[in-house]
DNA sequence: TGATAATCATTATGCGATATAACGAATTGG
DNA sequence: CCAATTCGTTATATCGCATAATGATTATCA
């Protein structure tokens, strides 16, 4: 209907990447919404299922996240029951973030989840096309963590 | 250092395009910075360029942006000199976009600087590989055009 | 024709993600 | 033991993006 050019645009990987990104993260929104979890609460906590025991400080590291943000991320999870701060002796600085077993079922049904909606919206991409695309991905964000700072 | 495992996280396309576009924006942002643009800014100014006369809902559906959304970004080019804002005697509610100049010259050392940047942030990166994932994002952003709504 | 609906740009406002500064508590290192 | 560092936290600011509502204009159609 507009009929707005934008070839000069469509040449550039960063500019298709936020297009498409904006899909899948629009339709992994509405996957999770049933779930009671948004893509940030999301991913803290398959990430502390997978490494029990981490601190704040180091899930915030993994997440590219800073500090401060993690924490209403934390909250939001720990007063749903999903996962426990828990105080270590040897250092009581740190809160061990680990996941409660209603947090670790949520965490298998998210993934299920996620699953089903990237089955669903690349259906009709080849997977070898998938796989070199998520190979090309990790590349690219190594380069930019060697680049930074 | 952390040793954090996100292994069931990368399996996921999602992951990984977020991952890598955020480390693509942030070596954008850096790019166009000298050049007085941010990403948005830089978006129009190209569409605009491109499609002369077009109007502020026309490009805001282009941008997939929500109209509010626009009025400063077109502000802000307009305060530079870059784009004006001209009125349609045939629609007198319209504004009819175009470039200035100075406009369309700062568009084309941004494009160059665009390209300067994903040459260098993808050297490494078959270019069999880029084509085959502008393809694929192409693919993805326009399935997502049709399942919404 | 004349009233109603739709469109355009805009203002006001809120939300979510992200960033920095600063602080108290605890630990580490010289 | 004292200084520097680390950890989680609070407060705050910015940016991108969304909705509601408004005045001006144009389109619809009874």
């Amino acid at each position: 209907m507009s009929g707005v050019d934008d070839a000069a645009l469509r040449q550039f990987v960063g500019y298709n990447m936020k297009r498409a990104f904006n899909v899948v993260q629009a339709d992994l929104t509405q996957t999770l919404k049933p779930l009671g979890l948004r893509m940030l609460t999301y991913t803290a906590l398959v990430l502390i299922v997978e490494n029990p025991g981490l601190s704040q400080s180091q899930l915030a590291a993994a997440m590219d996240v800073e500090r401060p943000n993690l924490v209403e991320i934390i909250d939001e999870l720990e007063q749903r029951a999903l996962v426990l701060r828990r105080r270590v002796p040897a250092d009581r600085r740190i809160y061990a973030l680990t996941a409660t077993p209603e947090g670790i079922q949520l965490c298998q049904k998210a993934l299920a989840a996620d699953k089903a909606h990237e089955a669903r919206l690349f259906e009709e991409i080849p997977s070898q096309t998938i796989e070199t695309m998520i190979e090309t991905m990790q590349t690219v964000r190594t380069r930019g963590a060697l680049g930074a700072k």
